[in-house]
DNA sequence: ACCCAGGGTCATA
DNA sequence: TATGACCATGGG
């Protein structure tokens, strides 16, 4: 088999290519089956439209980016991408064999590098002794999750976002974002930490890959608007 | 100068 | 279980 990690399945949106569901020809009949949970959808969609995500070539760089982007805004996250692919290290292989000042470098725009570096190779390491991708998609959901947060660096949103963008499956990816409008809403109690919020809308939401892709863009969007 | 960003880990209490 | 410190760069 290629390279794992160079997969690629890279739609084109206005900003750019984008790994995951292309958006459907008009929105959705229903987002949720609970309805304050579904107007609050059909809210954020009517204000930003489709948000076309994860702004990625290959799953493996979904990957990266979610690892990358942790703590830190898009644009540096994008920055640190786009030096790695600059040095053609976007690949688990080229990972492991880089020469580590080369990483660190290349890291930097994105912040906490050396802690980015080590959970980067961790994951890297882990990716490619799982044998790929197919350690996303092939076992069952729960068991793909947990075996992701074994890997160091990666807790429950960055493995529900390579979950849900990546290997396209029915991850929530919950963040304080998206607890904020659950909040708001009175959906929610505040405070609820984010295991619960999770629970909460992964047992409401339709089982569409589009909806679950687009619930986490929405509310991270509306969440760097509003404010 | 201060605060925070598309978090996670570890040490304390 | 629940806070706080820490990581480090870039923009407001």
């Amino acid at each position: 088999m290629s390279d794992p990690g160079l997969a690629p399945t890279p739609w084109r949106g206005p900003e750019g290519p984008f790994v995951g569901t292309p958006p459907p020809a008009r929105a959705p009949r229903r987002w949720a089956h609970d309805e304050r949970l579904d107007a609050l959808l059909r809210e954020l969609f009517a204000a930003h439209g489709p948000q076309r995500w994860w702004p990625a070539r290959t799953p493996y760089e979904v990957c990266v980016g979610a690892l990358l982007v942790q703590h830190t805004t898009w644009r540096g996250a994008e920055r640190a991408l786009a030096n790695l692919r600059a040095a053609r290290l976007l690949s688990p292989a080229r990972q492991l064999a880089a020469d580590a000042g080369a990483l660190g470098r290349a890291l930097r725009p994105s912040g906490t590098w050396r802690l980015k570096r080590a959970r980067l190779l961790a994951f890297a390491d882990w990716y490619r002794a799982a044998g790929g991708l197919r350690a996303l998609t092939e076992p069952p959901l729960e068991r793909a999750r947990t075996a992701l947060l074994g890997v160091p660096g990666v807790g429950p949103e960055t493995a529900d976002a390579m979950l849900c963008y990546a290997a396209a499956r029915h991850a929530v990816v919950m963040d304080v974002y998206a607890r904020r409008l659950l909040v708001s809403r009175g959906l929610v109690p505040a405070g609820l930490d984010l295991a619960r919020c999770r629970a909460f809308v992964a047992e409401r939401l339709v089982r569409s890959q589009w909806v679950h892709e687009e619930f986490h863009a929405l509310c991270v969007r509306a969440g760097r608007a509003g404010r």
